[in-house]
DNA sequence: TTAATATGAATGAAGG
DNA sequence: CCTTCATTCATATTAA
């Protein structure tokens, strides 16, 4: 909650110079890919494809791609999320499909409150509008692309390799096993206590250890 | 890099962010000691001991130094891997423990990188990670992990325990728990930004990646 | 020019 | 470890 106490000067180092800016055939194939492929979260070899693809209408870096749909992505439910739900009585905190209605919150109407400051209706510039039907794509990411050659894609580049990628790695599960048994993790303030994530605590022991970064530890500990 | 220098808690009781806002001074430190030391996915302890000394220099977490670490490492990662086609570098994956500074054996990076504000990093490996620790720096020595008191570490902070020569590491470490907060401090040099992009070196080899604008080559083209 | 707004870039947190 | 989400910062763009 509270945030620092005297120290300041954040500094972040964020980008400095110049930015990207997309042609607008870029924009184009962007958003035709948005809404009318379906593509929401590029794989890196889509973007890569999509990168190479775009890269004959300018200068452009994988990057950039990532960026544009992540914050395409990000601003189209952003804008959702604050215009849906004054619709109905649903309050912000109910993500129920659409019942139920908590008490009174409707009347949040007065948007511009809390709008960060964008947040406007503005609405997209140029395009946008919908116009789109993004198809096949309910969940969000574009399945049903690869293999088939059923219906013809106008981005060919597009198609993956089918590898579905199978992720297997279920050894996530000690995903960090940064835990050692006598020791508190972190030292907490007592009261705040706001337990971070709490991993699953017993393996432990498991690799517990070596704390390597010691000179001596790594020599000994065999 | 600068915001905009003392803003600090911004206006409007907006600060409600509950995220926690690097200084550059915690900033600088973790950047070193991950490109300098090694570091990539510190242990609890080390996490502990990294964040009481950055809590000089502003409010932190344990948590926060967590996820530093995770994420500079995957963002380093993501980034290569939609921005050069990836190549399945066969093999040699060795996997050390996963945790930094594998006993005698670092040196294998191999040159390795730009050396971008700090000096070595911008390695990297394959797979499995590896998380070797250039550990060269400036000095082109590498020393060894197993010297003796001889050489300075930068980060005293991390050395395991106070008692360098005597195991108790573990219990070095629960007691550890108690007390971070007076450690010897270190001389550090001036920050820089490592920035992926470099934007300037436009050139390219401009579309290096043009072979995959084929639908089915995309992925495998065997 | 200046004020606003749209959007590229970055990064802390989590989810899985 | 990889991916996604939320926010924030910075700047290009456009309206006033």
């Amino acid at each position: 909650m509270e945030q620092q106490g005297g120290n300041e000067e954040k500094t972040v180092c964020r980008q400095s110079s110049t930015r990207w800016t997309p042609t607008s055939d870029q924009i184009r194939i962007l958003k035709d890919l948005y809404y009318n492929s379906g593509v929401r979260s590029p794989t890196a070899e889509q973007i890569q494809r999509i990168s190479a693809k775009l890269r004959q209408y300018g200068k452009i870096e994988g990057k950039n791609v990532f960026y544009w749909f992540q914050n395409h992505k990000a601003r189209e439910r952003q804008k959702k999320r604050f215009t849906a739900d004054h619709h109905h009585p649903i309050p912000i905190y109910s993500n129920f499909p659409n019942n139920i209605n908590p008490p009174g919150n409707f009347a949040s109407s007065s948007a511009a409150g809390l709008l960060n400051g964008y947040g406007s209706v503005a609405m997209e510039n140029s395009f946008r509008e919908c116009t789109i039907t993004p198809s096949a794509n309910v969940g969000g990411q574009n399945l049903a692309w690869f293999g088939v050659d059923t219906y013809p894609s106008p981005y060919p580049f597009l198609e993956m390799s089918r590898s579905i990628n199978n992720q297997t790695l279920l050894q996530a599960a000690e995903e960090e096993a940064s835990e050692i048994e006598t020791l508190p993790l972190f030292p907490m303030h007592g009261d705040a206590k706001q337990d971070w994530h709490h991993r699953g605590d017993d393996a432990i022991a498991a690799a517990s250890l070596e704390l390597s970064l010691n000179p001596y530890a790594a020599g000994f500990r065999h």
